[in-house]
RNA sequence: CGGGGCGUAGCUCAGCUUGGUAGAGUGCUUGCUUCGGGAGCAAGAAGUCGCAGGUUCGAAUCCUGUCGCCCCGACCA
């Protein structure tokens, strides 16, 4: 591509309203720009890195078998009535009527319009399993988009849906699908990793999401340095370790006037944090035998809400209670809350539970009890795992230390089960002649948040770096003075032949540009290779190389061979 | 949805408190000089000051409404 024929649209300002480093440079060169919120035209250089990503997405799905099919980005409200998500699904969805005043909206993900087309074809067992995708737009309306392309309100997203006859073949598919993704993230160059999601599901259901690791990223993810395990900190596991140690201390309460936290009272009764235990109260789920619920942490560990959301005895969603209800249910503030002596249910968890000799509150203002135990003092109470987890904690796993990581979700694999095929009534024929509601999964990738991602954790303070696999050119070609020197203008052009004869996809910076601008644009857009020709390296029967990633350049002979060298470097 | 902020030249912004001929930088056009890390000088084109009302002799500026956008939070998956 001839450089003085592609509108390069770069700027040295950063726009004051992209906050993250992938917004500013995607909008600094020219590859992005914003049409309203959380909405984003593609300009031509930008557009050849997403097609590259999603060659590479489409590449990779098929070795694996998918199919590929391309479903409308508007869908029928009918099919969400069906699947009983139309009334589910918030104002995310984006919702119209057309001029016969039927209900439809623009797709946020496609379970409904897929399970409807299988439904028409597949009658039989040897059909499937089958496994569908497509790369196409999607559209939520997000409460706030933000972060450019990170967060946008329509997005590129690949999403594959399989069918299967029985669990285990949807497990079979589910890694065949995670295998894929693996090989996709590698090939765009992230530096990403596999961890274990919020997996709500009965039934073993599966569900991982692949992370791009970027102090970004809008996720926190345990990892396990040493281990293999990784995970979501929301989904992060909390193990108990089956331990505690017996009571030795006499139970005694003690005057704390004014000390409400847990860090004052522990500084205050000078016991470490790990030897305290507060009371957090929460609404209790429906149909319990008292509206609210204790939950017992140690003092140094925070409340996981997704987990307590997920606990049958708690109100989903989680709900605190507030200062008045805990006033009339106690009977003290809520800086004085303990396990013993409760006049409601506590469930604790297991960190809580194994602590022997505790400080808590005494359900009294300005008192708080040393010395507690469990079993002793207060009923054994329940235990779970309800809080979240820290770093340091053993993996759950048993090897390794947990570390925290920031990520950015580029791709979820879950496995699905029946939830889609049952509500829309989908069967197909056993080799019996029964009727069987096949089991699904479903597998996304956010094929234009993936170029953001990337762009994120490979850049430097002169732009973009791209890796070879999406870089927009491989090589750019920036003459120096070519409209003097017709030795530079024959040289540069030969080369860029050449490169493009030999498949390489190369820019030629024939803009009549000064050096300096060239090679601000060549580093702001992130080419990896350039090759710079100018008399003076000519004398020499040389160009000058540099890959973006080197702090410099170096000199090499001036021939075709010498430049595909450096590419295969 | 709650709180805060911003809409003025293609872009980034000043001007608004205290009403009186529309500004800068950058980008763009032309010319001359320059030419290895975003050049210099000169000339030039470019804005119904988000929109609609109102107050006033006079509104970018004050008032009301409205739309759009951004940030924090909550919410959702």
């Amino acid at each position: 591509m001839r450089l003085s024929r592609f509108p390069l649209a770069t700027t040295k300002e950063t726009p004051s309203d992209a906050e993250i480093i992938s917004h500013q440079l995607m909008l600094r060169a020219g590859f992005i720009r914003k049409l309203g919120a959380g909405l984003y035209t593609w300009l031509p250089i930008g557009l050849r890195v997403l097609k590259k990503v999603e060659n590479i997405v489409r590449e990779e799905m098929d070795r694996a078998g998918a199919l590929e099919v391309l479903m409308p980005t508007i869908q029928p409200g009918e099919l969400w009535k069906e699947s009983g998500r139309w009334d589910v699904m918030g104002y995310e969805m984006l919702r119209f009527k057309d001029r016969h005043k039927n209900d439809f909206c623009y797709a946020p993900t496609a379970e409904e319009v897929i399970t409807f087309h299988v439904r028409q074809d597949i009658r039989s067992y040897r059909q499937l399993p089958i496994n569908y995708y497509q790369i196409q737009t999607k559209f939520r309306d997000e409460r706030r988009p933000r972060f450019g392309l990170m967060r946008g309100r329509e997005f590129l997203m690949k999403d594959a849906y399989s069918f299967h006859m029985d669990a285990e073949d949807l497990s079979r598919e589910y890694y065949n699908m995670r295998e894929a993704y693996i090989r996709v993230f590698t090939r765009v160059g992230a530096a990403f990793r596999a961890v274990k999601a919020d997996s709500g599901n009965i039934g073993g259901a599966l569900s991982e999401e692949f992370h791009i690791l970027a102090n970004s990223g809008e996720d926190l993810l345990a990892v396990a340095e040493g281990g293999t395990y990784a995970a979501n900190v929301e989904a992060a596991e909390c193990k108990p370790t089956g331990k505690r140690a017996a009571a030795s201390a006499a139970l005694e309460k003690v005057s704390t006037p004014g000390q409400k936290t847990c860090d004052q009272v522990s500084k205050f009764l000078n016991v470490p944090l790990t030897g305290k235990v507060k009371l957090l109260v929460v609404h209790a789920a429906e149909g319990q035998p008292h509206a609210l619920i204790g939950i017992a942490l140690r003092g140094d560990h925070q409340l996981n809400e997704v987990k307590a959301s997920k606990h049958p005895k708690v109100k989903s969603p989680f709900k605190m209670a507030t200062p008045e209800e805990v006033q009339a249910a106690f009977g003290c503030e809520t800086g004085y809350l303990g396990p013993i002596k409760c006049p409601i249910p506590v469930i604790a968890d297991h960190a809580a539970f194994e602590v022997a000799d505790f400080v808590c509150g005494a359900n009294e203002n300005d008192h708080h009890l040393k010395g507690a135990n469990w079993g002793r003092d207060a009923e054994e109470p329940e235990t779970a795992d309800l809080r979240a987890i820290v770093e340091g904690d053993a993996s759950p796993d048993g090897v390794g230390v947990i570390k925290f990581y920031r990520g950015i979700e580029g791709g979820h694999v879950f496995q699905l089960g029946k939830k889609y095929s049952k509500a829309m009534n989908l069967t197909v024929l056993d080799e019996k002649g029964q009727a069987v509601t096949p089991e699904m999964g479903c597998y996304g990738i956010g094929v234009s948040r993936l170029v953001a991602a990337v762009l994120e954790q490979s850049n430097d303070a002169g732009g973009m770096i791209w890796p070879d696999a999406i870089a927009p050119f491989r090589v750019i070609v920036c003459p120096i003075g070519m409209d003097k020197s017709e030795a530079v203008k024959a040289a540069a052009e030969k080369l860029y032949a050449d490169l493009n004869a030999a498949g390489i996809e190369t820019a030629l910076d024939d803009r009549g540009a000064r050096p300096g601008s060239m090679f601000a644009d060549a580093d702001l857009i992130g080419i990896p290779h350039r090759v710079v020709i100018g008399d003076k390296s000519l004398a020499t029967a040389q160009f000058e190389y540099k890959s973006r990633k080197a702090e410099k350049a170096e000199m090499i002979p001036a021939s075709l061979e010498a430049v595909l060298e450096k590419l295969r470097g």
